[in-house]
DNA sequence: AGCTAAGCGAGACGGTACGTCAAGTCTTTCA
DNA sequence: TGAAAGACTTGACGTACCGTCTCGCTTAGCT
């Protein structure tokens, strides 16, 4: 018996049906994965249509909807994975400077071409009981690990205390930036970005002494 | 350029295009709104289709789109109208007390079966640009002229300063619900409403001596 | 009220829906049934797919699919339209001479590269019961009313009697050709299709004193 | 060339790639056409799925496709075999009396649930040239031999001349049946059988005085 | 009051993508 | 070594809904 890397905990109790490893379904996704974030890059959401997936990927339809529910489900994976890399965890050395450079950070990006991307994929998996659970994994948990890590330095630092919860944190701080994504209200400048973490933070954090 | 002109009436300058008002396209708007709302109430945005729309209401298909520019604009209206209605400004006598009610308020709506709606609605618009501007102009402007007042009551008691922007309040207090109506990632109860509530007020009011 | 041709008549309790004639689903209907033959020719009846037959033609799937309800549907009444073009009705004069050669024409027609397609026809509309009432009222009745004519001509001149049913007739003269060509047993020669049909009107004919 | 060399036990030179006997290979075959005959039974030939058929046999797919080029194939072997089961050789003592049966008994078994199987797989067969030669093998060449068998009777007792070919027999009196059940034009009701072999035996037997 | 022309209802149409199905091939694993 | 298991490619299927269009009828608005 050849020793599996255990298949479990990506998405255990998720809603998303994992695939045992192996090298075939290993190319499998790659390859999906790959082609799909391509097309997102090329021409958004819209572009990234199960039968375009299928050719760029050489992989066939069939076997794209053997692995994921649905389209969105695929979008939500390939670009939750583009979109960690794009934003790696910020060490200012302060809470204050940490958290609010993430804001800033997160804001750039949904500013950025890939933020109407994101928007559109929010969008997808609103439309897509099968498709959220693949954004929840691949968004969410992704930076909600990211952001826990920043509150855990800042409660050692005694910068905040305990009565406030890490999800109130990471709502407070993004949901704001979201909310003026996906509404187009607002321009997503820095400085907006940065303003409303102050304000965010005044609420989040101790205020000093 | 920030200081837009101030949407005379229906939406001047919001790309949206007002319709000389005469008796017939009257009937046809109130038609159209009346069926769309009750097909939202019905099914979600999935249900009403232009189609449906067109059946229900008796306005043909050609004519709808002769008013608007999509099926996701004439949602977006009637629905807008439907949420309006909903969503009356408290009047606690405290500004504390009504910007936590008016929070617990929305989040009891996205709680409810027409929550769902509303998240369709955003990604429906979202995903069309022609439906944008009226999404913008029956959801947001009306809820944003709701919070101003009660931010005005709030400077005239000396609760804020002028320092904070009442954009900021807005998105702030009301980001975080939309983020977790869109992800799904939590339930949305009365407690965590007013657990949000008070811990971005921290950052939004002066904190009393 | 404009004067329409009657639309019935044609498949009328037979399975067929009719479609009202006006101008525009006759262009449809016109278009459709061209580039369904031209495919049927050059490919045969696998090579007239629907997309394909809605590429050729001009004519979306959707529209195809609102006039006929199979793919086999459609193929059947082009095919059809074509066959009886290239089976005139015989007259050499005799009875026996204008069935023989109405048995020969049809044997050579199925010897030919179009017979292949008869028998792909004949196996598609038995695997959709869609398309088997199109089969038979575009092949059938008018083959059954061509040999009509001819039995009537037989009973007119007294070569046969009333006690042999038209339909045995029919059944007898081309059920052998339609078995030899579907099992593809024996080649389909003039030969043949003449000693079988000299060998069935034994039987069928009053043999002359 | 004409004179076939006799089928030698399994279809040598009939296009049917016979496996070396092995145990192995026997049980595979018997398993494979058990199953395809259930399955046949059950739903007809669109339920004998290849899939279906491994899985219900315990045989895999592509050993299946080792032994027979296509699903026709198989299906066809495994009907045939049914299919001379229910068709035994009649012996009512006088030649029109066998062929008479003999045309009933096989427009009885058209007209039963097995029939339509039978029109499938026909379609199958035309559809796949793989298949064909299993058809014509398992289906044809057992009826052929019967047939043939009850002719030489009929010469022996001077009831049938030289003159007719045994070929030119069984396609005048099966080839109707055939046709109507393939284009489900009539019902084949035993009367109806018994008035087209009368018709057709006319023909074919010489004429008693 | 009657005529003309725009507005409208009805619904057919083109287009695009969806998710599904089964045939036949190929790879991996087991006996 | 050969078979079981089942993943994979391929190609077509039939469906859904959007937004556009064409056709007659209706109704407003002018003479």
């Amino acid at each position: 018996m050849k020793a599996e890397p255990k298949a479990a905990g990506h998405g255990a109790g998720t809603g998303i049906v994992p695939h045992p490893i192996s090298p075939r379904s290993d190319r499998i996704h790659q390859s999906v994965l790959t082609a799909t974030q391509q097309l997102l890059r090329e021409g958004g959401y819209p572009a990234a249509t199960v039968d375009a997936i299928a050719q760029r990927s050489g992989v066939s339809k069939a076997t794209i909807y053997k692995h994921w529910p649905s389209r969105a489900a695929v979008a939500a994976k390939a670009f939750g994975l583009m979109m960690a890399e794009a934003l790696p965890l910020p060490d200012t050395g302060t809470t204050e400077g940490d958290l609010s450079e993430q804001v800033r950070r997160v804001s750039a990006f949904y500013a950025s071409d890939l933020g109407s991307v994101f928007a559109q994929l929010v969008a997808a998996c609103v439309d897509d009981p099968a498709g959220a659970p693949y954004f929840r994994e691949y968004f969410l948990n992704g930076r909600r690990a990211a952001i826990s890590e920043l509150w855990q330095r800042a409660l050692a630092r005694g910068d905040a205390g305990p009565e406030v919860a890490v999800d109130d944190v990471i709502d407070i701080l993004f949901g704001p930036l979201i909310f003026r994504k996906l509404t187009g209200a607002y321009p997503l400048t820095d400085e907006a970005a940065v303003s409303l973490a102050r304000t965010a933070l005044r609420g989040l954090l101790r205020q000093g002494d």
